[in-house]
DNA sequence: AATACGGGGCG
DNA sequence: CGCCCAGTATT
């Protein structure tokens, strides 16, 4: 399925999409810059992430942590907190390591090639392709989802680009495609392209630059290109969020390792195959976590909200459990709850999941 | 090589 | 509502 028969276009691919480039890119902030922290900041928020929604974030960032130093002084809850809403918060756990390695370990100067880059947490062969190019001019193609629509239609190349191994045939593709004279120009015009022209679903085949020399539109597959097999189908999880009070406190515990949501905040939890939670299970878990439920409060009506993960779909019931007493130390200690005001809980990073509990019933 | 990890946009 | 998007680290 690969043609060769397409060699001969080589040379006008790269010339096409520069000419292309400059009269259709978007105006965005990080295509002014050559600063590496910048680049990086843009990079890691762009991951898996769509400009439009990731661009709010990034001006968030940049203008609450204006260089390297910034971000690696913050405290970790802070920078997840400016993250929440954005998913994928390894990101945002290793961006703030890789901020303080920088300042630690290469005195607050980002390293200035792809192999160097590449050791940096949250930085793999897309990122730090990307750096490289954007700040170091390295003549190093960038591999992203775009990249490899644009070439499987283009080239006609029909390996399912769901498989790992598939990227060293892109690889090796868009190596021979990159110019020496415009490497970085080359990248982002090949993702730009890819971002608002050869577009997933209807691309602008009509107006399209490349459309006499691409293989998926001179064959009609351009529906078909690129192939990417199915993931496979997500799970359901329960999760009964015991929300405990007393007073003006509630309880919420940092999720650990090894789950979805690591690092942020949520409630006393109880995972179960059930869409409810049986009464004695709930009362059984507020006897673990060391409470004492008050006897003259009303019981509050469970509210439930549906969350879904691009993985898990969610099924949380929120169960509000108001204490005689807070709770003390030991329990503290023992489930790794902590007591927070409602401000204080505003602060504190959240799965969106949380966050959209808090507003539904505080109003 | 396969799996886990968010959340939003589109039709 | 189901379907689409897709970098990095871990296993």
């Amino acid at each position: 399925m690969h043609l060769s028969v397409l060699a001969p276009a080589h040379p006008y691919f790269a010339q096409a999409l520069l000419e292309w480039y400059p009269r259709h890119r978007r105006d965005l902030p990080w295509r002014h810059t050559r600063n590496p922290y910048v680049i990086w900041l843009s990079e890691v928020i762009l991951q898996q992430t769509r400009v439009k929604q990731g661009l709010p974030y990034y001006l968030d960032f940049i203008s609450t942590y204006p260089t390297v130093h910034d971000l690696a002084a913050a405290p970790e809850d802070e920078v997840l907190r400016h993250w929440q809403g954005l998913g994928y918060y390894s990101r945002a756990r290793n961006m703030h390591h890789t901020a303080q390695q920088v300042v630690r370990e290469y005195q607050g100067v980002f390293p200035t090639t792809y192999t160097e880059l590449l050791r940096l947490r949250g930085v793999g062969q897309y990122t730090a392709a990307a750096i490289a190019s954007f700040a170091f001019g390295e003549k190093v193609a960038v591999l992203d989802g775009n990249v490899y629509r644009v070439l499987a239609r283009v080239f006609g190349i029909a390996s399912d680009i769901a498989v790992p191994a598939t990227r060293k045939e892109f690889q090796a593709l868009a190596d021979t495609l990159i110019p020496a004279a415009a490497p970085d120009e080359f990248n982002q015009a090949i993702m730009e392209f890819g971002a608002i022209q050869c577009t997933p679903l209807k691309p602008d085949c009509l107006f399209c630059p490349l459309q006499s020399q691409c293989y998926a539109f001179q064959h009609g597959m351009v529906q078909e290109l690129p192939v990417k097999s199915k993931a496979k189908a997500s799970r359901t999880r329960y999760l009964h969020y015991i929300v405990l009070r007393h007073g003006d406190t509630l309880y919420l515990k940092k999720r650990a390792a090894k789950d979805i949501w690591q690092g942020l905040y949520d409630f006393a939890l109880e995972e179960n195959d059930a869409a409810e939670l049986p009464a004695v299970d709930l009362v059984g878990a507020v006897s673990r976590l060391g409470g004492q439920m008050a006897t003259d409060r009303a019981e509050e009506p469970v509210l439930a909200l549906r969350h879904v993960l691009s993985h898990q779909k969610v099924e949380a019931r929120f169960h509000v459990v108001w204490l005689a007493q807070p709770l003390p130390p030991e329990a503290l200690a023992a489930s790794g709850l902590a007591p927070f005001t409602p401000e204080e809980a505003h602060d504190l990073p959240k799965p969106v999941l949380i966050a959209n509990y808090i507003d539904k019933s505080w109003k």
